[in-house]
DNA sequence: ACACTTGCCGAAACCGTTTTCGGAATAAAT
DNA sequence: ATTTATTCCGAAAACGGTTTCGGCAAGTGT
């Protein structure tokens, strides 16, 4: 069991740059110059040095750098695990598209967990204080994110997925659910739809915040009237996807057409339509947000927009590297589109809202009388 | 904006040992044996340096103690990213155990994403030949594991989450899924039930092995015969599960419960159930296995074994550190069973094998004639 | 021929800790 | 009273890199 695997993980005798500057009959200084790129190191020995390095297997330990530079060439991400499962199948592309990019330019990703804003900033404190990330990824962001101004305030470099409503100058990566949503409206208008509800996340966190705004920009465009009663927030779950569907189609006069902020609440309406005798993308469409893998296995398959979380990852692994290797923060913003994907539950409608409120209070008198 | 938040994260002139040293009229030398509380040191000066380090807010510097002591206090996790969506809700709980149990002990995790066993080996070797982790947490552990002899040939600390059929000596933290799976035929069997299919994972997963092994020895325990086509592997999704339930119940003999490897494959069987006008926990029993939360929300509630992933982190984080710190490998092996958790899919059975089978076939024929 | 750049590299300081070693002061033993 | 242990701390050498500074050689301009 002791073999000497050809694949050898070195750990014992590693290399140093002292080896590497006896062996070239060089100072350690010019070594590391020359691997640094330095403009006073000929280019001839930058390649001797190079290649030498590549022989030797020659790797900088990096908190010897770090004691020196400063960095660690870490980001930080700090994920809430307080409130359930909204992110899970998220977590996967979006690890991955942080770590891969990270990865390719030789940097790391540390991860730490926190239950409660003050937990989060303790660990931010001491993630920084022991310096073991240079940086952070900020997700979920409020809409008054107290993070930004504590991150803002201490220098410490720092790109959001999403946005927030300050107006510090920040870094961040975005995609418009704001023209998404729109969009949604204005498809389901342009399919016969005149009765369009709206199911929305909490509207503390930022992005339900822009869908919102998105679903009345798109009421406005198409000339329909907002109705407030059409519109329910605080939906993230399964469940509460079910309830809110469930209570806008017991309403007076039931939308047709039903567009979710989140995939996993447009999951749970499905039942809710079931339940009710009705079958979604025929009595009522839906349109959904996110492009969670399970929208196609449902029956109908869940129209969609769909957010590219991996790209996501990578894009804001990439400007904060950037951004701490002193990049302006200027040009480090950045917002993507979501890309519509048509599938069966978005359709022109085939009852009138009237047609549903009979139908559903049919329904509703039938299970009663049971 | 630019306000001097009280809890300020500070950045900028950090404290070092140093000032401390300075404030105290101590040598730096005896400052840093005092916080790490070496014998020659004298209690009083230790509280001494205690007390102002936390009033000074002092906190060494991971990479400067790196640099010395070996030992960057940071874990390694590298997930595979390439197969399936199985991990999902598994990961948020891990992942919080594993940072929490750090976190309180001061150390990190970093983790990275690999496509492949040569990526995967690769950033092994790049963590570990930049010294950015002291160890890795292996997971998804495979029957014959090169993973395993790497690292141990490397002598490189490690954890296993499960474990493999080496005999090499390592530590590891597992769950045994063979007495869950076990005790689950015997369970079924005490409800009368006679034919008991098993619908594994893919074998070549460790942990797989284990459970058919608990099934076999179940079905012995209870002097039932083995019935290869009772049998199933490779099932690992919510669709392969739907598929694999299909097969088993279209048998000339169907079984009357299923035991599945895999809770998500066994809601994947409540639609083929369904699509053959039965329904779960009463004409077919099911056991599941990992406790996901979508198994509460299904209809029957699906019985299962709860495995607790954020313990498993815990403690998987804690042996590694221990190890590292130099506890002997012995003393760093860990079983725990899973909770079986009764819930609505598994009850006495309402119909005999052959019953089952007149019916699906009866129902088979009539789609026939459609 | 001279001074003056320029290109290139070595020497040494430095980063912030830990750890080793020796020595002063005090206590215990003779 | 002297030696012998003990206790406790300071000085200095690591650790493995990076960065500054100065200087030698070769090339340039006059």
């Amino acid at each position: 069991m002791v073999s000497t695997h050809p694949k050898n993980i070195q750990l014992k005798h590693r290399v140093k740059i002292v080896d590497l500057a006896q062996s070239l009959n060089l100072s350690k200084g010019t070594i590391s110059r020359a691997l640094n790129d330095y403009s006073d190191i000929s280019d001839s020995t930058k390649l001797r040095v190079r290649k030498q390095a590549k022989i030797m297997g020659y790797i900088p330990l990096s908190s010897a750098q770090a004691i020196k530079t400063g960095r660690v060439r870490a980001l930080g991400l700090v994920l809430r695990v307080d409130s359930h499962d909204s992110h899970h199948a998220f977590l996967t592309d979006f690890l991955d598209g942080v770590s891969r990019s990270a990865g390719t330019r030789n940097w790391t990703l540390t991860v730490a967990t926190a239950t409660s804003d003050e937990d989060e900033l303790q660990t931010f404190r001491r993630l920084v204080a022991e310096r073991k990330v240079d940086g952070f990824i900020i997700t979920r962001c409020l809409v008054n994110d107290i993070r930004v101004g504590l991150l803002h305030d201490a220098q410490i470099p720092f790109v959001l997925y999403g946005r927030t409503n300050l107006d510090a100058d920040y870094s961040y990566f975005d995609i418009s659910g704001e023209t998404a949503i729109e969009s949604a409206v204005c498809r389901l208008v342009a399919l016969g739809h005149k009765n369009i509800g709206f199911i929305n996340g909490p509207e503390d966190l930022n992005f339900a915040q822009m869908r919102k705004n998105g679903y009345l920009a798109g009421l406005e465009t198409s000339g329909l009237a907002q109705n407030s009663s059409y519109i329910v927030s605080d939906v993230l779950t399964r469940e509460q996807g079910q309830m809110a569907t469930q209570a806008l189609l017991t309403l007076p006069t039931p939308p047709t057409a039903i567009i979710f902020s989140l995939d996993m609440a447009a999951l749970g309406g499905y039942r809710a339509v079931e339940k009710l005798g009705l079958s979604v993308g025929k009595d009522v469409s839906f349109i959904g947000y996110d492009g969670i893998s399970q929208g196609v296995y449902a029956t109908p398959a869940l129209s969609t927009f769909e957010v590219d979380t991996r790209q996501a990852g990578e894009r804001l692994a990439t400007m904060l590297i950037d951004q701490i290797r002193g990049e302006p923060l200027e040009k480090l913003n950045e917002i993507q589109h979501a890309k519509f994907t048509p599938r069966g539950s978005s359709n022109p409608p085939q009852k009138t809202s009237e047609q549903l409120a009979e139908f559903i209070s049919g329904k509703h008198n039938e299970r009663e009388t049971l």
